[in-house]
DNA sequence: GTTCTAACA
DNA sequence: TGTTAGCA
């Protein structure tokens, strides 16, 4: 278990990823549309959204409050290629992660993810997908 | 109860 | 973008 591996696997349904994001269920799904996040699907054909998708969806927040239009901010990724994750050296782990470590990191990761929805939001969502 | 697609007073 | 309709 690496970042990179964390960082991408699919973990949110879009009603988590709405709340953590403050975007509309609307808004999330438009932007998939346009290639800005790419969730994977279910077998029931539902998105699940990873930790990188939310981060994406925060900066693409970020970028419409301060005026950026859909245009504006596909052309920005379109540069970068979609993923530009920054390369995490090859970590001299002896053993895996055991699931209760990685419970720890995933809720860390939750925390910084949504640090801008109300507490209240977080908190209450939080107990769904830890201890 | 939640999410999905498609469509528009 | 909001919102509603009809399904899964």
């Amino acid at each position: 278990m690496n970042d990179h591996v964390r960082r991408n696997t699919p973990l949110f349904p879009i009603g988590i990823v709405q709340k953590l994001t403050e975007l509309t269920p609307r808004q999330i799904r438009y932007y998939e549309e346009h290639g800005l996040v790419f969730p994977t699907r279910t077998e029931g054909n539902q998105r699940l959204f990873s930790f990188r998708d939310v981060d994406r969806l925060l900066e693409i927040k970020a970028m419409m409050e301060r005026g950026v239009n859909l245009s504006g901010i596909k052309e920005i990724y379109e540069l970068k290629t979609y993923s530009e994750e920054p390369k995490q050296p090859k970590a001299p782990r002896s053993h895996d992660m055991t699931d209760r470590e990685l419970r720890k990191h995933l809720r860390k990761e939750v925390m910084m993810a949504g640090k801008y929805s109300r507490p209240s939001m977080i908190q209450g969502q939080l107990s769904r997908f830890f201890d």
